[in-house]
DNA sequence: AAGGTTCCCAACCGCACCTGC
DNA sequence: CGCAGGTGCGGTTGGGAACCT
């Protein structure tokens, strides 16, 4: 028995929606909700593939869409993102991380701005950076790998052209922050803090969901955390300066493999629950475990 | 003004991952 | 563990708008 196909192709409307198709759509989901996709259109009284349906909610119709051109401070983060993350046969999902980090903008539009502008205004200068991004991740990589299959030498061959790293898998839960950061000069040198209940624009220094008006300090606090988990893959010095350690807890035997003084970058396990046995390591950059041991036996 | 070309972007498509059974 | 359905992703297409000659 084959797979059923995501809809009947004949006799469904294509192409551009009408202000009336719109609205049924709309109607539907604000009394129903969004999901089963699938049904949708049948359900909704919509002549539309359920997949039609739901790029059409997801990208124009939802409530948070930011309407309006992309301003430059939306550009300049596109630019340093994509910049970051290198091109797409490394590193998979670019255009919905990036999307994910400019607020009521989707990946649909990120992705079209970027091929339709900035592609052709920064390609010969895209190349080169491309290049160097391209071997830095590749080390990373083959890291992960490496640690994946239990081998912990730090050759970089798993990280083919065609090896495709999804980020979804590499979630960090808390980190711990140096306690100046979180202004707080006590004994303890690290805090954990936990990165699903900050909000983007959170800052933990002041205790306010409110952007931070804060010290330098504050500020980078800030864009560090809202940087971390997408940042796991690649070597954190880009977002934060040495010793100021990032960790992930809920570790269940994770193995440590050898540092790689090269990349940069290394990784700690076996801290299970009690972060209170939290010891940076002063001389390692940062610290980050996958989802994917979390769930290790 | 008319025809050709380029640009922009909404929409479609196929594929891969996730999840439940 | 394998399979099938649901979902989400990036690549690509096609049509209208804008620009050029």
């Amino acid at each position: 028995m084959g797979r059923r196909p995501c809809c009947a192709k004949q006799g469904l409307n294509r192409g551009a929606w009408s202000a009336q198709e719109d609205k049924i759509l709309t109607d539907y989901i604000n009394t129903h909700g969004d999901g089963k996709w699938r049904d949708l259109p049948q359900r909704a009284g919509l002549k539309r593939c359920g997949k039609s349906c739901r790029l059409r909610w997801l990208n124009y119709l939802r409530p948070d869409i930011k309407i309006g051109n992309i301003s430059i401070e939306e550009e300049d983060l596109i630019l340093k993102l994509h910049k970051l993350l290198g091109n797409r046969y490394i590193y998979a999902h670019i255009w919905s991380l990036i999307a994910g980090r400019l607020p009521g903008r989707t990946d649909n539009e990120i992705k079209n701005y970027w091929n339709s502008k900035l592609s052709k205004r920064l390609l010969p200068a895209e190349n080169k950076v491309q290049e160097d991004s391209t071997h830095k991740l590749q080390q990373t990589v083959g890291i992960i790998n490496n640690l994946e299959t239990g081998n912990n030498t730090t050759t970089t061959a798993a990280a083919s052209s065609h090896q495709v790293i999804r980020t979804k898998a590499f979630r960090c839960t808390k980190v711990a922050l140096p306690s100046r950061l979180l202004g707080d000069d006590h004994d303890q040198q690290y805090q954990m803090v936990d990165t699903n209940s900050t909000s983007a624009s959170e800052c933990p220094s002041c205790n306010s969901d409110m952007p931070c008006q804060g010290d330098q300090n504050h500020q980078n606090l800030s864009d560090f955390l809202m940087d971390f988990d997408m940042s796991e893959l690649l070597n954190l010095s880009d977002f934060c300066q040495p010793n100021e350690i990032a960790e992930c807890h809920n570790v269940v035997d994770a193995p440590i493999p050898a540092r790689n003084n090269e990349a940069n970058f290394s990784w700690c396990g076996n801290l299970g629950d009690n972060t209170d046995a939290f010891q940076p390591h002063q001389d390692l950059d940062f610290y980050a475990l996958s989802n994917s041991f979390l769930n290790r036996e």
